[in-house]
RNA sequence: GCCGAUGUAGCUCAGCCGGUAGAGCAACUGAUUCGUAAUCAGUAGGUCACCAGUUCAAAUCUGGUCAUCGGCUCCA
């Protein structure tokens, strides 16, 4: 931390008056501690002081490329948007503005709809505000006289945010820059001339404080950065990711469609696109038998009542689709769960044959509303790798922590990163105070057993019970839930799931959701993003084409392709009359780990010359060697 | 579901003010037999998402439906 400069403009330390000194705070702000904590610290520390302390460590911090920083920066930019927008356009009302991970945004309502060129024109704006370098000025107010100015204003949302502050908040404070005033706890960049690098991304709807009850407004997305180079290097990467956009190589590498006449949210898998999804669920059945897991299968649709009994039908009765078997109402299951509480209790249960776990490729119908459908990653059938656990309450512990092994051994092999969530319960729910705090004490223990680092998510458990989530990042840098261990204290109540103790009583076992990869389809949309379609040798659904310089090295090329084939490499032959360059370019394109190229030399020597998707050339080798090269690496899921 | 945009050949896109469709790439056919990201020539390909309406006439205007895209809300 000794290193960090502090832009005082006399080059001083300063201190705080309860004994702190300038260092001290950038330091902790440096920790990652609450933006918001250090800001308000800092903002203390401006009345205390009457230095302009704020801005300043900002700017230092802008200067340093810290995170902190830079949402003080576009946290400005959005206060420049929102009097760009107020200045272009007539009765516009402004909401809130943050700062996000990508940038900013600042919500509006406004009549009438910003079109393309209305952002071209704000734009236009904000550069001149920028130009204009106006600085920002912080003032600090009453409560009452900040409803009063903004009332004053017309401004009703502003007024509605200060009305619902707590009520121990006597003083706020506003942020002012070229005449444009706006209600902000700060902090904020000294003037908008350091303004450097910004661009407005695109308008959306969204809520009023997030509520779909509440009214829609314009939401402008931007950003902005330090540097012109590092928003050119925003905007670039913008642009690979789109690149690498599942949906895009779904077509180009032939592995799926998602098609507007079968429906909308149902994936066709193609062959390559099956082999892959066959690939990943090979490893999951080995994986999970491994771990002790008993593979079962249930039916598509159950008695309606059998929903009523587990509480689905009451919670999740808007995204299930039913249907009808000899007047009799079914529903389309929509969780796995069912099927695996009646073999449980198909026979009588003791403590001996605990834990049980029932393991399932479980598909399932789930109603997502129209909006929402996304590709692979969010679709109306899909299917889990779904467990569920039952076990004594003393075994909860040990299971849960190694499911959270196993998630991070899954997520090692597959080179993702991930997060850690743990969400407690929501409004709608079912069972006992006591039995979540059981089950929320559980699955929080057994995180810190592992000393895994996670956040806490209030209220947004399952209706049967709290959960842990892990989150792993795409090439677009959204998270995708994938892995989750939900604790549920209430189907084996609802179900009568008894097991005999050793003191030969009747027990109540616990219960445990869980999936690994999560579902397949959004698992293999994440893993087509991550690997850009390139996949390693173990999953490609082709390892190997075979391409002949001239049609008198098919005799030759079509026994490697039997050799190959017979060695259970996946290999397919280019034997068409083409010039190597369009062959080689056209297995590039497809991504496919090695070309073997075959031509005189390699006739003659009776070899193969692997050349990589990557340029590099593995040379002359014999092909029994390169075939121990694709196992090698397959079995090293590499 | 909500806000906004979009839907023309397999893909990427042209097609002004309504007069009834075009390019490049891909595909197919022929020629070419050629060493590491595109050989040349020719041919074929469209109910302009779907359904109504306005009009002498609709890809074009209006309404509805479906679907997609960017978000919001929700979620594996």
């Amino acid at each position: 931390m000794s290193d960090i400069k502090i832009g005082l403009p006399d080059g001083s330390t300063g201190t705080f008056s309860d004994g702190t000194t300038v260092r001290d705070v950038v330091a902790s702000w440096k920790q990652d501690l609450l933006a918001s904590t250090v800001a308000a610290k800092v903002d203390q520390a401006l009345v205390d002081t009457s230095f302009k302390l704020h801005r300043d460590a900002a700017l230092t911090l802008v200067d340093i490329g810290s995170k902190e920083g830079l949402g003080i920066l576009r946290h400005s930019i959005s206060h420049v948007m929102a009097q760009a927008v107020q200045d272009t356009f007539k009765n516009v009302l402004v909401t809130i503005g943050p700062s996000i991970e990508e940038g900013f945004y600042y919500d509006f309502e406004y009549a009438e709809t910003f079109t393309p060129e209305d952002i071209e024109k704000i734009e236009k704006r904000m550069a001149e505000l920028v130009a204009a370098n106006y600085s920002f000025e912080r003032r600090e107010m009453s409560r009452e006289e900040a409803v009063e100015l903004f009332r004053g204003k017309g401004e009703s949302y502003k007024v509605e945010l200060l009305n619902d502050l707590p009520a121990d908040v006597k003083t706020v404070s506003i942020y002012t820059q070229g005449g444009y005033t706006d209600l902000c706890r700060g902090p904020h960049i000294p003037s908008t001339g350091m303004i450097k690098a910004f661009k407005l991304l695109n308008v959306a709807g969204a809520y009023w404080r997030g509520d779909e009850k509440n009214k829609m407004l314009q939401r402008i997305y931007g950003t902005g950065f330090a540097t012109k180079e590092a928003l050119a290097d925003y905007l670039r990467v913008i642009e690979e990711a789109k690149k690498r956009d599942h949906r895009r190589l779904g077509r180009e590498l032939d592995l799926f469609q998602v098609n507007e006449e079968a429906g909308a949210g149902l994936v066709i898998f193609h062959p390559k696109g099956m082999l892959l999804r066959y690939l990943i669920e090979e490893w999951e059945r080995k994986e999970h038998l491994k771990r002790g897991y008993d593979m079962v299968m249930g039916p598509q649709i159950l008695k309606a009542d059998l929903w009523k009994k587990s509480g689905h039908f009451d919670h999740y009765r808007e995204n299930m689709y039913f249907t009808e078997v000899d007047n009799q109402p079914y529903g389309i299951k929509p969780m796995n769960c069912l099927s695996h509480m009646l073999i449980y209790k198909s026979k009588i249960r003791s403590y001996r044959d605990l834990p049980l776990r029932y393991f399932e490729l479980g598909t399932v119908h789930r109603h997502e509303k129209g909006g929402v459908l996304h590709g692979l990653m969010r679709v109306r059938q899909f299917t889990q790798d779904d467990a569920h656990i039952l076990c004594t309450p003393e075994q909860l512990n040990a299971e849960i922590r190694a499911i959270a092994d196993f998630v991070g051994y899954a997520m090692g092999i597959f080179g993702f990163e991930y997060e850690v969530e743990l969400s407690t319960r929501p409004k709608d729910s079912i069972g006992s105070d006591q039995d979540w705090e059981m089950a929320t004490n559980a699955l929080e223990q057994a995180l810190k057993d592992n000393h895994m680092s996670y956040d806490v998510n209030p209220g947004d458990g399952a209706f049967y019970g709290p959960k842990i989530d892990f989150k792993l990042k795409d090439a677009l840098k959204r998270k995708w839930q994938c892995a989750t261990i939900q604790c549920d204290f209430t189907l084996p109540d609802r179900f009568d799931l008894t097991y005999i103790g050793e003191d030969g009583e009747r027990h109540r076992p616990v219960m445990l959701h869980r999936v690994i990869l999560g579902a397949i389809e959004r698992f293999m949309g994440v893993l087509i993003e991550h690997y850009a379609g390139a996949f390693p040798v173990w999953l490609s659904p082709v390892q190997a084409v075979i391409v002949t310089v001239t049609d008198k090295h098919i005799p030759y090329g079509q026994e490697v392709y039997r050799q190959l084939v017979d060695a259970g490499v996946r290999a397919e032959g280019d034997f068409r009359n083409e010039k190597l360059g369009y062959k080689i370019r056209e297995a590039q394109l497809q991504k496919v780990p090695y070309m073997l190229v075959i031509g005189d030399r390699e006739v003659e020597s009776r070899c193969v010359s692997p050349r990589q998707r990557d340029g590099g050339n593995l040379g002359a080798i014999g092909v029994d060697e390169f075939i121990k090269l694709i196992k090698d690496k397959c079995s090293a899921y590499k």
